[in-house]
This record gives structure tokens, sequence and C-alpha cells, in this order.
DNA sequence: TTTCATACTGTGTATTTATACAGTATAAAT
DNA sequence: ATTTATACTGTATAAATACACAGTATGAAA
């Protein structure tokens, strides 16, 4: 797939929005307004080459007939990590699903497939998606996803500062994981906004 | 809240079908042609008397500028069911959710809320939601929504017959509920999708 | 060096679209 | 009995919109 330039992500950023804000594609001329442009000439263009890189769908002689290409859409789901991969990775993404609402409290960057079952007693079992916000910033409580030497795993964490990092797996059988971020290569990921389950 | 024609709830039905798989509202004569109206006015008028119901909001001097009211839209999540009323009794609806996307088998009629711990070892936990559909056709092993006397619990199937039900708790502190329909009230309201779960 | 993609302005226009006004007809509400 | 809401047709038009064509300028690719 071709790559966008910083404009062309920059507009299709922006029609994904208007059509999440607004519930409609916004027309040339509201591109124009919105990046200053003086002619909707302008839109009508990064429009154009939306469409021939396949990012978008013109429709022609429609008003707002724009629609955004679908497997661009959606939230990505991360299965198998290859190790030292980033989880983004085109290889760890194994679909997308489409996803919009205000069911998170935050905004989900993606969804990751759990596997194990360390994490069962607060009702996070093997299969289940969970919906994850990259951040750094995460206090003791909340279920992190975290990197310890290429390893990607789901915690609680539990304590963290520059010389200790303790993460609790919520099942009796597994002991809390104790890291010494000085010596061994860590990082935190993301921190875990929710739980999706599908049976069947 | 003003109940609508027949006629205004099959053009607010397209309305919304159309966002939902063109991504764009429909045209006055989108709704004309659609419906057979030989005036895009009759689509108009339609229009008007959506508005003035409050079920939508119209933009003036905006194509394709009807967005619908968010509270008619989404899937209303089932807090604590008053005893004897329907499940999607007004009453019983907490809020409602704007949910699209395929993320679950089939599509789900309502969210409900999970109150106590029976069903804690398959991951189900207090306060989740889990998603229905509204089916009697269950059969074991699915999880489903039953109402007993009354009452709504949701419990897997077990054994389901004329004579004999068994709904099977999935916590060892709790022991296999048995109903003789002849006898008790007892009815399937619906099957258990999958689970959706907010942090904080 | 020349082409091609990007990133714009500026002008023009056919088409789409919203929306008003004038009617007709029926059923429900006051 | 009369008004009001519903449910349409038919005509008209201002405004919104898509989109083509003609330019200018820059940087990358062939």
């Amino acid at each position: 797939m071709k790559s966008l330039t910083k404009r062309q992500s920059e507009i299709l950023t922006f029609i994904s929005e208007v059509i999440s804000n607004e519930g409609m594609p916004p027309t040339r001329k509201e591109i124009a307004l919105k990046f200053g442009f003086k002619s909707a000439n302008s839109a009508e263009e990064h429009l154009k080459a939306l469409d021939k890189k396949g990012y978008i769908d013109l429709q022609g002689g429609t008003s707002r007939g724009i629609s955004i290409n679908k497997s661009f859409l959606g939230i990505p789901i991360v299965g198998s990590v290859a190790a030292g991969s980033p989880l983004l990775a085109v290889e760890n993404v194994e679909e997308r699903i489409e996803f919009n609402g205000n069911i998170f409290s935050d905004s989900v960057d993606y969804f990751l497939r759990v596997k194990g079952d360390s994490m069962n007693e607060v009702g996070i079992v093997e299969g289940d998606l969970i919906a994850i916000n990259k951040r750094k910033d995460v206090k003791p409580g909340d279920i992190v996803v975290a990197r310890i030497n290429d390893d990607v795993t789901v915690k609680t964490l539990f304590h963290l500062d520059k010389r200790k990092v303790i993460l609790r797996p919520e099942n009796k059988n597994y002991k809390d994981i104790e890291i010494n971020p000085s010596i061994e290569s860590f990082d935190i990921e993301g921190k875990c906004l929710g739980v999706l389950r599908n049976y069947n």
C-alpha cells in the first residue's frame, strides 16, 4: 500500500473525525476551511490522491460522497507478538474490528488477545480481547501491558519506581514479577481500559 | 416523547440504515426515491415532522444535514430489573451505548449489567455488561438469560426439556438450579453473546 | 534534464440539494 | 364543525457542492 504524505494523512484523519463527530463526511469546502486553503480545489486534489492510493473511495456526483476504505478503519487486534517487534507492527495485527462509540473511558489504540490464565481472578481469560490505550503514565492498581526483555505481558501494576517494578498476576498459582529496570529491559506499553469477549 | 406514525418510523429507520451502510445521511431525493415519492417535498415534510418530535436534528442549508438524536440511538443497558417488568421496559434501561460494528457473532439486542459472582469462573464478574441476543432457542452449553418466577438470572444452560431445566452457576460456591417449568414460571430471555467490561 | 507527484490559488459551471409555496385528500383531535 | 396532523404531488429557486481547467511553485524520480 502506498504511503501517505503528511498533508494527505492529516486530511484522512480530518475526514475520519468529521464522520465520527458530525455523522457525515465533509464537503470540499469544509476541508479547505479547516486547512486554510483558499480554493476548494486543493481539497479536491487531495481527495483524488487519497482515492488513487486506495485510502478512500469517492462517489462521483454526490455531495459528501467520501467513504474511508474499511481496511484502514477499525481498531487493530494484536495477536501473538513477535519477539522484539513493535506491538502494532503489521505482522502482529490479526484483523481489525469496526468499533466506535464511547464504551471505554479513553480512546482504544488496539485490542490485545489474551494468552494464558494469569489474570483469571479478575475475569480476564484466555482469548479475551483487552482494550489498550497507549501511554506510559500508569499507576499502581492499573492493569498494564508491559514489555520485559522483548516479552509482552499483561499484569496488574503493583509498584513502580526507577529501581524496582512489581507486576502482579491475578491468579494464586503465579508469583509476583519483580524487575530492576536498570538491569532488565522494561517498558510500559499501555493501560488496559476494558475487556471484550465474544462467545462462539 | 411523542410517538411516530408508521411512515415516520419507516423513514427514521431508513435514515439510520443509510448512515450505517453508506456512511452518510440520505438526501431528500434519496428518501423520496426509496419510498416512491414523486416529490422530494414529501421527504422534506417527514423530516420536519421527525425534527419537531425530537427524533432527528436538521442542520439548515447543509446537504445531508440530518442527525439522529442520540438518545434514540445505541443499545440499551439494562440494569436492575424491576420484578415482573419486561427487561427492556423504560424503567430498567440505565442508559444506551453507541455501538456498531461486527464485534459479536449475532446482533446485540441489549446489554445486561451483571450482579453477583455466580459466573466468576468463566470470567463474568460483577458490573460486567453482557451482550444479549433475544431468542428462545438455546442449547446446553450456552450462557443464557432466564426468568424464574419474575427473577432474572444469568447462568449456563445445562439441561432443558419440558419437565426439567437445569441452570448451572459457574462458581463452586453455588449449586445447580433445577426448575420444573410446569410448576414454576420459567422463560428464556436470550443468549449471551459476549462480555464488555470497562475499567474506571 | 525532463517528467511526475505534491501542494497550492483562482475561476467557472453543471449538478445536486434544500426548501419554500401552492395544491389535494384523509383521518384524528378539539 | 372546524381545526390540525398526516401524507402526498408539482413547481420553483437560491444555495451548496462537485469538479473541471488554467496557473504557480517545489522537490523527488527517471
